[in-house]
DNA sequence: ATTAATTTTGTAATCATTACAAAATAATAC
DNA sequence: GTATTATTTTGTAATGATTACAAAATTAAT
């Protein structure tokens, strides 16, 4: 995508589209890998002069506050971020550490029954072993 | 559940039944609250004389390995710990903090494909405000 | 009762995240 | 454009949950 179709996205959504947001927002979108803070800092901070990583989190935290990203709590040590906003859920490999998406249709969840519940959240994911380091095992 | 029972159920899963592991275990199934650590500590160290938080983590932790409690990443600040080790969704209110249980059958889940996956844990969980909260703020 | 193995404890270390005030940047007023 | 004001970014310190580790205590085996 390009920069300037990331500003229009953040502005329409309330978000200034300052430099540093834009670029950290556009590594999310091309990226698509879930990474953590500590990935997006060590990979952008060359290419920004002068990054700091308190910056990294007060703008991710931004984004999830204006619901342009997700904050992912797979494993309880660090969280994940994901510019897919949408209905999908994750498979985490407890061998490679990726996570990947899989696709799940809104009416594919299950409709718990939670009367007089507000339900705000839904979230589905998976651990395991990736085909591709299953097959590294068994080779 | 009485201590015998439960001592009797650690030893089946090859935990040995000493003293403190029977507490924690006989706390976990009898709140049935999903607590954290520090909720079990807290509350265990006026009836268990000496206990270490540390002893809470030590024994956590074996639970989760030997497969007789699992441990939840709802939120990325706190891990929450279940006796429960059947096939159930969590739902946790984001005003009381409370971590509720619901039933889902095995076959309700999504089921995606994932070909050459190796699966090993489903987690389902909801987020949002809770019966009693939603009547406490709408009065 | 001795000896050996396991568990528990207390403290320090680690690691991700947040708090906060100063410095830098961007927007607004003149 | 320059001065003024508001917002953002930075660097460092603080926080909080979890783990590492070695000594003390407990349990099992001889
Ligand atoms: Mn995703
Ligand atoms: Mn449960
Ligand atoms: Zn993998
Ligand atoms: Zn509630």
């Amino acid at each position: 995508m390009e920069q300037q179709q990331i500003s229009t996205y953040l502005l329409k959504n309330g978000i200034r589209p300052l430099q540093k947001r834009v670029k950290i927002m556009g590594y999310l979108v091309s990226k698509r890998n879930h990474p953590t803070v500590e990935m997006i800092y060590s990979d952008l901070v060359h290419e920004i002069k002068g990054l700091s990583k308190t910056t990294v989190y007060n703008v991710l935290n931004l984004f999830v506050q204006s619901g342009v990203a997700l904050a992912l709590n797979i494993e309880g040590n660090e969280i994940r971020y994901d510019a897919d906003t949408s209905t999908h859920g994750h498979f985490k490999c407890r061998v490679c550490s990726g996570v990947i998406d899989f696709r799940i249709k809104q009416e594919e969840l299950p409709k718990p029954m939670l009367d007089g519940f507000r339900i705000e959240e839904h979230h589905f994911y998976l651990m395991g072993v990736c085909s591709f380091c299953c097959n590294k095992i068994e080779a």
